[in-house]
RNA sequence: GGUGCCGUGCCCAAGUGGCCUAAGGGGACGGUCUGCAAAACCGUUAUUCGCCGGUUCGAAUCCGGCCGGCACCUCCA
């Protein structure tokens, strides 16, 4: 186990190369997590899952991680660093809108979006972070960090703000592939701020009295720029040099390249030898945005009846690296997917109650499987082929259904354990509250529903198959399926579509 | 204009020089089961990888050109 490597695409490097451990057996990750002035959406959250993945790999190997993902708790402005009066402020914008009306201030309206962050985050199974930093809990080391930059000549005051002046750090630009020339010839029409000694230059402070939030500092009150919390949320937890960082490929320029310039810049040392970004989510083959207002929270799509294991599943399916569409269509294709390996843990959760004695017929079939997923996630977490193991192994288990012994259950529950600790879908790794636990509610009521399953029933038995059809019918209209088992007849509510 | 990513069956999606006459899922079709269905399980379903050249004993995979899609270049995960 102890001579495994993960090995994962490299955006510096623009190659797929071995984590490599500054400290060895121990990863030291940081994945940037979302602002939260909105409900975090299932784009927000394929990134998320890309981090919850690496985690779930490394541990695999018997790495200790890590693992840091932040909240973006200030509101910063929609134009960020564009002094010019059409930068509106994220967090006060979605206080205005119709939603926000049931905040009182910025500052309601940030905890009710972090705590609906944690919802969804336990309904799609991603492990917690060892620390879940806010920037408004950092601001003395983002205010002594500013001073440092300016000490150290890298950063200088203006009317407006403080800003970070990107010649002092001749790295600029290395992430991104952005040069400072190129940067000057950008087609978009950005309105230079005249305070500032060139358009490249980003802010470590704002001078603002109006703005909802604000702190006081040297520079009078105020508040930060928005890529400083993470270089000193990353640098406080982990150390001053980490090992892997992530985080949406819309980061990687200026969020990312501003960080490292920062961080290297305050330590002198190398900030992370290993970017990863996971490319962006597309809903029926456009991109997803608050912008646009096309996106799908997790709680939507819950509602209408999703299995919360099947968006993680559906949101996984495709590597990281490559856009992946998530439509309708892909989300059913997950659902059986993950009824599947229920289905394969019930029947072995049976057999290890009642079986008899007998061989593993297993043999080391499922083994060999947990070991070719395993190693698809270390090839730069191959999730397609991983689950085309897992879901391998739990047909393998299915067709063995009735007939698996004792010392076989034991050893398809060791395969599925694994498989879920690797991949997450099986099973919830932390129970859900009760409330998430409870079955889609049916259009009608379910006592209704079982008079009608007991009418049919009694056709049945009088042979009067047009008037059990009937029924059967009738329910199906109105979204319920039946399905007749050995046991009697059951009724599922069939999932609505995202359309 | 600059910087990257991608184009694989009806759909989604792995595979980046020979185990590829291309994984896996969905769909469709056939079978088992069923009063009939549904569900479940079993099986079948790309001699072909956007197009044109080239390199090579050998290419979906490398190189060049073309066509098409996407992203970033100070809102974004």
């Amino acid at each position: 186990m102890g001579d495994k490597t993960l090995r994962l695409y490299d955006t510096m490097s623009r190659q797929v190369k071995p984590v490599k451990l500054l400290e060895p057996g121990h990863l030291r990750f940081y994945s940037c997590g979302p602002t939260v002035y909105s409900y975090a959406h299932i784009g927000n959250f394929r990134t998320f899952l890309t981090a919850d993945l690496i985690v779930r790999t490394a541990e695999a190997i018997g790495w200790r991680v890590s693992y840091v993902s932040n909240i973006t708790d200030v509101g910063h402005l929609t134009e960020d660093d564009v002094a010019d009066a059409a930068g509106e402020d994220k967090m006060e914008r979605a206080l205005r809108s119709k939603e926000g009306e049931n905040f009182h201030n910025v500052w309601e309206l940030a905890e009710y979006y972090e705590s609906a962050l944690q919802e969804d985050w336990q309904r799609l199974n991603l492990r917690e972070p060892m620390v879940r930093p806010k920037a408004t809990q950092h601001m003395r080391e983002q205010i002594l960090a500013t001073e440092e930059l300016i000490g150290k000549k890298s950063a200088y005051e203006t009317p407006t703000g403080v800003y970070f002046d990107v010649e002092s750090f001749p790295g600029y630009g290395k992430l991104s592939g952005n040069t400072q020339e190129g940067l000057k010839s950008s087609v978009r029409d950005v309105v230079a701020d005249d305070n500032k000694r060139r358009q490249a230059d980003f802010a470590l402070w704002k001078k603002d009295e109006k703005h909802l939030m604000q702190w006081f500092s040297p520079y009078g009150w105020g508040f930060p720029g928005w890529h400083l919390e993470c270089s000193v949320m990353a640098m406080k937890y982990l150390g001053e040099t980490i090992d892997l960082h992530g985080g949406g490929e819309d980061l990687i320029f200026p969020h990312h390249e501003c960080e490292i310039a920062q961080s290297e810049t305050l330590s002198g040392k190398p900030f992370c030898d290993h970017w990863v970004h996971t490319r962006f989510l597309l809903v029926n083959g456009e991109k997803m945005s608050k912008r646009a207002g096309n996106f799908y929270t997790v709680r939507d799509l819950v509602g209408r009846g999703a299995d919360p294991l099947a968006i993680r599943y559906a949101l996984i399916s495709g590597v990281y690296t490559k856009n992946l569409n998530f439509t309708d269509q892909s989300l059913s294709d997950a659902t059986s997917n993950v009824e599947r390996f229920r289905r394969a843990d019930a029947v072995v959760d049976a057999a290890l109650d009642s079986a008899g004695e007998g061989p593993d017929v297993f043999g080391s079939t499922l083994e060999d499987l947990y070991e070719e997923a395993l190693e698809a996630m270390l090839n730069d977490l191959n999730t397609s082929v991983a689950l085309a193991k897992a879901l391998e192994g739990a047909r393998t288990i299915l067709r063995e259904e009735g007939t698996i012994s004792k010392a076989a259950a034991q050893s398809a529950k060791s395969f599925l354990d694994r498989v879920n600790a690797l991949l997450g879908i099986v099973r919830h790794d932390v129970a859900l509250p009760v409330t998430e636990a409870a079955p889609a509610k049916p259009a009608i009521d379910g006592a209704r529903i079982q008079a009608r399953i007991e009418e049919r029933a009694a056709a049945k038995k009088a042979k009067d198959f047009a008037l059990a059809d009937a029924i059967r019918r009738e329910l199906d209209a109105a979204g319920i399926e039946l399905r007749d088992t050995p046991e009697g007849t059951v009724w599922v509510v069939k999932t609505a579509s995202l359309s």
